[in-house]
DNA sequence: AATGAATGAGAATTCATTCAT
DNA sequence: AATGAATGAATTCTCATTCAT
């Protein structure tokens, strides 16, 4: 039994190895550069070896998919589900997520919007939509907290996600060069915005029209 | 002279015919789909036609960027650049580009968001930063006008660009069959949401509480 | 019948029209280079045409060779067959070659070294033959004459035009960027060297020992 | 280490097996005739396999010119360096190379003179120097010995390589068949040739006059 | 279980040749 | 006769997957 289960480690610590070498191959390069010969070397393990464990690459790239937004899903529920008001939960669900897509932004920009094989797409998408339904539990919560407008729940959920995943890791500071300031700053006005997208303008946790003036 | 015309009217057709059919391919599978054969097959040319008329194939992806996006762009400054207030052009060039883009979802969605090809990487990042530039105007102006409030411009136009992508053609309504109203509607949602996240407080273009309340 | 001379005076002209723009794409480039729509630009005509004067690429290429070669042999044979020592159609011929051969470096070494195509094979070796053939024929005189050593006629042939073919348009000298006197130079040290290669060596044409230590 | 071993030989093995295919197949058709396909066929290996050992065409082409070439350079070079007269230097150099051309005409041949890729080029420019230079150490040793005549070196040396190149494996005997006495009758006089173009007349290694009438 | 060499289907690209106008 | 757009076979190279060791 000891065996077995040094074994089952032993095959866990692998394949957990396997999967770590092969996402940082797409935080370098995308999806696109998933190759199994890289994976491979940056595991230290023979290629065959990954077949092991993934039975494809399509599997291998689900894996990662699905690992990864896991991870983000749960933190982001954690905050969907502890104590405090809506309105804060939306900024802090925002930041947290930037804070943690700014290092690996390509993965996170990949895990989300990458379209990469058609066999991965459905995990994709449903980790996609996983995402977006914390924002919409929070939604929900807002609408009835009187905090927010009464919205289409999904549609505001999707269009949070869109906003603050292309506010983040898109089209805009494609490299700071990890200038950690500047990023806060950018995931503060990104929060603030997708907090005011949805919350009902008397809304007391908006930052004041005046401070804000004063602010930036 | 006619005879010329004739035949430069004739290549143009021929070249718009493989244009249209490689557009209709990713439409159905996306870039990674853009073979040439299946280009060829599509477009009912033999596969070194297309290269007589597009010297690559990533020549030809960057057209369909270029092409596509570009009337994309045109649509929307036109908007920006119309007599009105800022807020409502915010909401018409939502609902706009959501007309145009619910045909061709994988399209307009791979044209914003889909990695392609290193070499056409940036085609489709001057398109993409093209029409968040549109939004940056509008919210300048929205700003300048005491609609906006006091945004970090480009922060605010790449987030709205991703809400409304996303919420049109991303995880939502993946089809609804073409049903008009709904789409409308997700449409009209949309833009009251872009709208509210950049707009002030007591703007008075916003939709009433007591209307919305009462509406959904 | 003037007409039909007008014609085919026309066809002449505009068949070697095609057949020197198809040299000088050889010149620059090497066989290689020969595409047919490469010549048809250089020749100012269509595709097409070329094929209503040359049934297909090899045949084109079999052409360049044939006609450009005769033009060599022809000279040569001159040479010759004119009157004079042996020892000095040596020296002239090789010479004489040198001299055309610098202008068209490379068609020239095309012509009796690339292989080019199988079809052609057959063209080139009979044109390589026919050169190696005069130099037999000036050989032959020399050996009658008493000027040469009794050679293997075939074989000192050979031997000749690969020496002055090599020491010409090989690696030696790939361009002197026209410098005439350098040229002129080289090309009389191979004269004198293909001279000696097969002349008795007491001929009396070969240039005296004293004279050669002192020159170089 | 053993294991090591094992394994490289084992890939040395199969990276020799493919370059041997290869070369076989350039002898029977040219470098033109290296078709990758053709390659794996004949090494009895699926395509792919090449490109695990050599990185492209090109590499392949320029593994055959070198290793082909370096061989042949190293055989002249130890013949050069040797003891002994240069002028049966030359003729050890020149019959030596006739004995190893002889078997593999067209890849000799191609080495030399064939253009092949130009990527290739500057591969095969380098031994044809390579080879061209060898004639050049022993000219120049021989003009100091006082046996040959003050030539221009380098313009003899490539005046040699043309001559016994042709002589040997061009226009003339395409196949022998592989009579033996016919081929080393043939190197004999080539060798003769060459010795002769550079000799001083009175070189006491020269056949003589009358043995030379008598015998042919 | 691990290895990594071998596989071969598949994709982009080229270019001689054809043929409707 | 001339045109040149269209054709598609041929060729190089890639990379997920397999399998003997």
């Amino acid at each position: 039994m000891p065996l077995m289960n040094a074994k089952k480690t032993r095959s866990l610590d692998k394949k957990t190895q396997i999967l770590r070498a092969a996402r940082s191959v797409v935080m370098d390069g995308g999806f696109r550069e998933l190759q199994m010969n890289a994976v491979a070397a940056a595991a230290g393990v023979a290629v065959g070896t990954i077949y092991r464990y993934f039975s494809s690459r399509a599997e291998l790239c689900a894996a990662i998919v699905s690992t990864t937004s896991q991870r983000e899903v749960d933190v982001l529920s954690g905050i969907a589900v502890a104590e405090g008001a809506p309105s804060q939960k939306v900024r802090d669900a925002v930041r947290t997520f930037a804070a943690r897509a700014m290092r690996g932004r390509r993965l996170a920009y990949g895990l989300i919007f990458e379209p990469i094989d058609p066999e991965v797409e459905n995990t994709r998408l449903h980790y996609r939509r996983a995402i977006a339904r914390v924002f919409e539990t929070i939604i929900r919560e807002g609408i009835a907290a009187g905090e927010f407008r009464a919205l289409d729940v999904e549609v505001a959920g999707a269009c949070l996600v869109g906003a603050f995943m292309e506010g983040l890791v898109g089209s805009l500071a494609p490299d700071t060069g990890g200038e950690q300031s500047r990023e806060d700053e950018i995931a503060g006005a990104i929060a603030e915005l997708c907090l005011a997208a949805v919350a009902l303008p008397g809304n007391r946790y908006l930052i004041s029209e005046s401070a804000e003036v004063g602010g930036v």
